[in-house]
DNA sequence: AGGGGACGCGAACAACCGTTCGTTTGCTTT
DNA sequence: AAAGCAAACGAACGGTTGTTCGCGTCCCCT
């Protein structure tokens, strides 16, 4: 089964780098030396090769916040956790959690109504985290909902500009970020 | 020359709906209850048509925060400004931005250089507000290009979810996101 | 040793793509 | 009324698309 992981891995390359419609069948089997009609014995449909991988993103991200949200249960520490989870995931996987975030549109109405139902499940998670702070008196009473899209914007749009081979990391980048967050969440006092 | 805007309209919307390659010069002939051909007596190439739109968008950006810059100067309102001139571009035409967001990497090497330029010369502006805040004391040393990311990423992401038709305007939504990146930056004491 | 199944080839398919072009239409100007 | 002109038609173009299929070829299992 391992031919079908390599033509995920290139299919996850082309599609981020030029998108879905722009990459051709023919353009990831020449990748691996193939003709184009050869990938079909692995694949059943074009389409189905991208929700593999957007399926395969979503999980991930669904994954790693559930993991934070079992092992914190203070607001602050799970707010770091799964800020650095969200980065970790987009980092590990950039080709793919780039397709996921730019591509999922083309997918058919109803894998396009499965990524939304997923993308609102971990947004309630997000907002839970939020809710929660305020109602310990941690983070200042803010709109949970606005603040949560505040976070999640800086937390997505990572993709758009992180570079693996720049000069800092993406756990050192997260925590940054989430400080910064952070500051403008917490009630003034301590941190 | 009533005909070249219609056409640029219908093309605004549908590449924000269905993408570029997704969309045909055909799909936006029918709209306008033509032929496909006869876009060409307006238009020289499809690739002009985004360049159009992707243009349009990207002045908009530059001019909205350049005003910003020659009327303001105490960081705190040029940051309230830039922000809320930010998303009032996109709120005020959802389409185009999107397009603007989604689509120039699609255009040719040269076009997309030039998207790029103007981008690297707008984050250049937004930097030069944080740095101003930090400079004259009024934010905390954060780290500039950092934090300006930040503040980028939660408008930049604005054309993602917001929706004309939802109950709250976008300026009010605006300020209240740039209240909450403020609290961010601004030293403790006052705001 | 021999049979079977996975894998790849390469030609072919219908559909659609962006774009061109000669022709027709219909309005405006003289 | 005639001439001119931009706009639209509609057929056609060469190329590409996703996908199918009959045919070999190689390796693994018994």
């Amino acid at each position: 089964m391992g031919r079908l992981e390599d033509i995920c891995q290139v299919a996850e390359r082309l599609f981020s780098e030029r998108g879905y419609h722009a990459t051709s069948i023919r353009d990831i089997a020449r990748k691996l030396h193939l003709q184009g009609g050869s990938l079909y014995a692995h694949i059943s449909t074009k389409e189905d090769l991208l929700w593999e991988i957007v399926r395969r993103a979503a999980e991930q991200f669904l994954q790693a916040i559930e993991a934070v949200l079992r092992q914190e249960s203070d607001p602050v520490a799970r707010f770091r956790g799964a800020f650095r989870a969200h980065v970790a995931v987009i980092a590990r996987n950039l080709p793919a959690a780039t397709v996921y975030f730019h591509e999922w549109r083309q997918l058919s109405p109803q894998r396009r109504e499965a990524v939304l139902q997923q993308r609102d499940l971990y947004e309630a998670m997000w907002r839970e985290i939020v809710h929660g702070g305020i109602e310990q008196g941690v983070f200042r009473p803010v709109d949970v909902a606005m603040a949560t899209r505040a976070v999640l914007s800086v937390a997505n749009w990572f993709y758009q500009w992180y570079r693996p081979e720049g000069p800092r990391s993406a756990e050192s980048i997260a925590d940054e970020l989430s400080e910064l967050l952070l500051a403008g969440l917490v009630k003034e006092g301590q941190s």
